[in-house]
DNA sequence: TTGTAAGCGTTATCAA
DNA sequence: TTGATAACGCTTACAA
């Protein structure tokens, strides 16, 4: 039944060729007479022969398994783009003949920690670096230490330029997306469009609310932006909480940096319009909950992202040229989803706790 | 910067001792004398020296490697619960000392073949099934071809006792959590409580059915049971239809499979009961998005299982009878979590009685 | 075009 | 208690 698995030896042995044969057919098809190429190949087949892994590592200090963290799932809501993003990364690296390690940890340098460990013992190849961020400490030590990367997330940084950064990274346009749903709803006829953000943060949060301003602006109405932007935490909670003020400033509808965000608004906003007047907001990053109440939101290609990820880095990995290959900076452009919302409550949400 | 990475050999050499003993230090500390292992100890901690894993999976043929399949997210709302199960198990292995190895598949056979690929290839020493069902072929394969395993879900079979079954496994009392779910709505008051679940599977959705059932039986509802209970696909739409025909026999409330299943009744029930009639519906496996509209939903201790998963999976990997150790056959009862529709966030978690 | 020799870093075996 | 020797399965360099 389980039969014993066949090695280079044992299987050059089974047909009396020398073992370098069968490597060379493997590894240097050219550099074999195809009559015995054939011969070979035939037995590889009928043998199931898979050459190990370890042993193959162990001579060129090729793993073929790259490392990525998995962060702790803290809302659920938009924990949802990392499954996405994690399965389209799984995919790609197995077609691409990689293996994929997930560690977890807490904090960056949990994770840096890990890498290090991960690095000495079982030799990754690379890593993939997800939710990058100012002054990410990532990607400093990865660099010092000459260790091949690529991030999903730009070098979010106010004075050096993600282009002429060292290391491959795919990024979402975030800008991009808020403003096209800032754009969707002024074809709608609003005219006070609110924003409801995360605190200034150099990255993710600021480029959402950037896009949104750009679309303000463009459609004229400057000076009074600020105060038709709001900044809280990223929960349904604080996404409820912040709509009455942006109401009493004359917002009608709004974009929002989360689809947490949103949901909360949207229900605060259900609750306090009159029941004829359908709340007009965008969430992002287009989630199942999204989905589910019928959320418009931002759709951003995070399979796609994942894809090319694999990609750069398999490029690097395989000591191809930077000038060649995929483009080592990419910024992808989000879709709109636009959902009719269902009639799923009025009830006035509330903060938790006090 | 970067510094070489000490091997056992050169790490030996620095301190004057035969590379035998380091790994003796290492391996098998009591055959070397204090002193030495003291001495051999610093030098370890001074280099920052660690075993490579491939040389020594080379040698001892054990990868300390765990395979996992990652299935494809369908609905995205179900999807949640895989997303805490691999983030429960990544950190048990983690901590046991195991790696893990992401694989794709889509249907069992692509999945067997991922096994077998993995087996030859990197050598893992076990891998966690979830999903199992009735006539899985997944199982047994593995147990023909003696590879270890645990399963997340008991091996679901008509004829045999999943508690005879060869092979560790860790599951959720679905029976248990849809019963409780449906007492509570007993105590509300409630006698016509219907049921909403997938066709009859011999497997996870039967299990939930007959907790339901078991439960209006004990409450005395018999005879007429079969008629509360609709059978459809598990998606929100279909909750939604099969709403309809339920409310014509009666129904007040709800026990539902999943909760894409239970939003969408309790979005179709919003649309068609009166205003002041708050609908009853508790749906299957507390999601981010039973949180986000706040719907109460039996909750699955998924992290527990995965847990015990690697709990009992490296108690057999470390070739440690079946006798001590963790229980090889658990079954984990759920809790209910109960919350008031859009009352975001706010939850009032309730313990499972028995 | 094919075969031989050496070595990747570790552990098992056994002798000192 | 320690150390020498021999693998584990593979690839690289070089010789035939």
């Amino acid at each position: 039944m389980t039969q014993k698995k066949p090695t280079l030896v044992s299987l050059a042995e089974s047909i009396g060729v020398s073992r370098q044969t069968v490597s060379n057919v493997l590894n240097a098809p050219q550099r074999v007479k195809p009559a015995t190429r054939e011969r070979v190949l035939k037995a590889v087949q009928e043998s199931g022969y898979r050459p190990s892994a370890a042993a193959r590592q162990l001579r060129t200090r090729r793993s073929m398994d790259l490392g990525l963290r998995l962060t702790p799932v803290t809302d659920g809501i938009n924990g949802a783009v990392q499954d996405r993003f994690l399965h389209a990364l799984t995919e790609a690296a197995q077609d691409a003949g990689y293996r994929l390690t997930l560690y977890s940890a807490r904090d960056d340098e949990e994770e840096i920690r890990h890498i290090d460990e991960l690095l000495h013992v079982a030799d990754l190849d690379g890593f993939v670096l997800t939710g990058t961020h100012a002054g990410d400490p990532r990607t400093a030590w990865l660099q010092e230490h000459a260790v091949p990367f690529a991030a999903f997330g730009r070098p979010w940084s106010r004075t050096a330029d993600p282009f002429e950064s060292a290391h491959p990274w795919v990024d979402i346009d975030g800008a991009a997306g808020t403003e096209s749903a800032t754009g969707f709803l002024l074809e709608q006829g609003h005219r006070r469009i609110g924003f409801l953000g995360w605190r200034p943060d150099e990255g993710l949060g600021d480029d959402r609310r950037a896009g949104w301003r750009r679309a303000m602006e463009a459609a004229g109405s400057c000076g009074s932006l600020n105060e038709l932007s709001a900044a809280t935490d990223d929960d349904v909670a604080a996404g409820a909480s912040a709509v009455d003020g942006l109401l009493a400033r004359g917002v009608t509808a709004l974009v929002c940096a989360s689809d947490s965000l949103a949901l909360g608004a949207f229900a605060q906003l259900r609750a306090v319009l009159p029941p004829e007047v359908e709340p007009a907001v965008v969430g992002f990053d287009d989630t199942p909950v999204a989905a589910a109440v019928g959320l418009s939101s931002v759709a951003p290609p995070v399979a796609d992202a994942a894809r090319r990820i694999i990609a750069v880095l398999s490029h690097v990995l395989a000591g191809r040229p930077a000038g060649e290959g995929p483009h080592r900076h990419q910024v992808l452009k989000p879709s709109l989803v636009v959902r009719k919302p269902y009639a799923l409550g009025r009830t006035v949400p509330r903060r938790q706790g006090g």
